[in-house]
DNA sequence: AACTATAGTGCATTATAATACACTATTCAT
DNA sequence: ATGAATAGTGTATTATAATGCACTATAGTT
């Protein structure tokens, strides 16, 4: 599966690449920078609509794959 | 994006195709009758937690891909 | 048409995500 | 090694997701 940690760090790799800071996303992606932190750190549980508010400003979505 | 709506689809498609109602999914999943019924009507917000335990007991996940 | 099973809704309660603020820790450049 | 930028944490508050219960609506069967 792919877990809460495995996302954050797949977001958290892309914001290096893209070479924006948590601030920076935050505040493009509309998300809190306290929210953002937890969820690159893949603590916390957040919300659909959170969690594709932060891959969209970063040019990612989800895709609901097979297993 | 692959919005809320989306994905409710997504799930309520597969379920069908097993052949389960919402009762039993609810039931294998762990999640509430309730929330499901409002995930497949893409209606609420739910965590993500919540999306993958159900994704789970239908054999499907979430992947994070390019947009 | 009537009956039954399954799906969707309203509302109240409880659990918890989202947030802000103040702080500490780490990274990175000089 | 010091200072500045970036990242992570604790705690309290607010917003809202998750749930249960009772109900209505729709789909499917005879």
């Amino acid at each position: 599966m792919k877990n809460l940690r495995d996302i954050g760090r797949e977001i958290k790799d892309r914001r290096k690449l893209l070479q924006i800071t948590q601030e920076e996303l935050a505040e493009i992606s509309g998300v809190s920078l306290r929210s953002l932190k937890a969820i690159e750190l893949g603590k916390g549980n957040p919300t659909v609509s959170q969690l594709n508010k932060v891959l969209e400003a970063i040019g990612l979505r989800i895709i609901i794959g097979l297993k």
